[in-house]
DNA sequence: CTCAATGCAAACTGTTTGCAACCGC
DNA sequence: GCGGTTGCAAACAGTTTGCATTGAG
């Protein structure tokens, strides 16, 4: 759908800069682009344009289901002692309480991956967003 | 195993504040933290530990696979427009290039944790890191 | 014409680095 | 005592914010 409906239709304005961002999203459609990679490339389709306008309109993009972010290497660095077992987690968005999930399919997922393509895979990171039982609950108490 | 041990015989030094930082990790077994948590947990038991050996002693518990990092949400940002198909990366952690991955378990993985936990899983991220084909080509050349 | 959106620069946060003092081996 | 390790402070990178100006509706 165009971007302009979407963003009128949910009462912001459509400016040069936004749409300059979403062709450049759109041109690169299932590549993980960095605010700085989308703005050198914005920054053509729009001179002027501000890293910082960047930031704010992905923001928006997300906040409205446009774009999403990618979780790669290098974020905000958390650790943990390697006790050798394979797990995942979960992490509540309410309070950011962690959950260990035992469950890791990623056997099953690897052997698809060399099925279908070349790259070879050494690790990986999975995480699941939600909410933890304690928040669930302190929600069900507010409304009810 | 002992961790005086494994960093003498990866010819690393034992210091009481490698020794508070791994005691923190371990207290803590299971549960992500950020490096400023973890300070604020090893500046108890030695006083006087400064911010940047947490980060140097994190970086060198990850090369000796002592610790491992987790990627929780939050991350450095990467964007993608939103197509609404679901899917996954797969890294290279040689060139960075990107490789787009259909498959996904995770209708099976969130299964198994519904019957597991109360968790309510709304969302979720996963990445595969590995070569990507051109990398493990170059690689081969170099060597033979 | 009004107020959302922008660009700039400055602030802020998380992480890294240069260097002199320190201390494990 | 040698050289790896540390703490400090300053540097750095990525992101956010305050504010005057601009421009979409």
């Amino acid at each position: 759908m165009d971007v302009g409906k979407r963003l009128r239709s949910r009462g912001y304005r459509v400016t040069a800069q936004r749409e300059a961002i979403y062709d450049v999203l759109e041109e690169n459609e299932g590549k993980p682009l960095s605010p700085e990679d989308i703005h050198a490339m914005a920054v053509v389709k729009h001179t002027g344009l501000g890293l910082c306008t960047v930031y704010r309109t992905l923001d928006l993009f997300c906040n409205l289901g446009i774009a999403f972010p990618v979780h790669l290497k290098g974020g905000h660095g958390y650790y943990e002692l390697n006790s050798g077992k394979h797990h995942h987690h979960m992490e509540c968005l309410s309070c950011g309480a962690v959950e260990l999930l035992e469950a890791c399919m990623i056997d099953d997922i690897v052997e698809l991956v060399r099925d279908g393509s070349d790259f070879l895979v050494t690790s990986h990171c999975m995480s699941l967003f939600g909410y933890c039982p304690d928040c669930l609950e302190q929600n069900r108490e507010r409304k009810g």
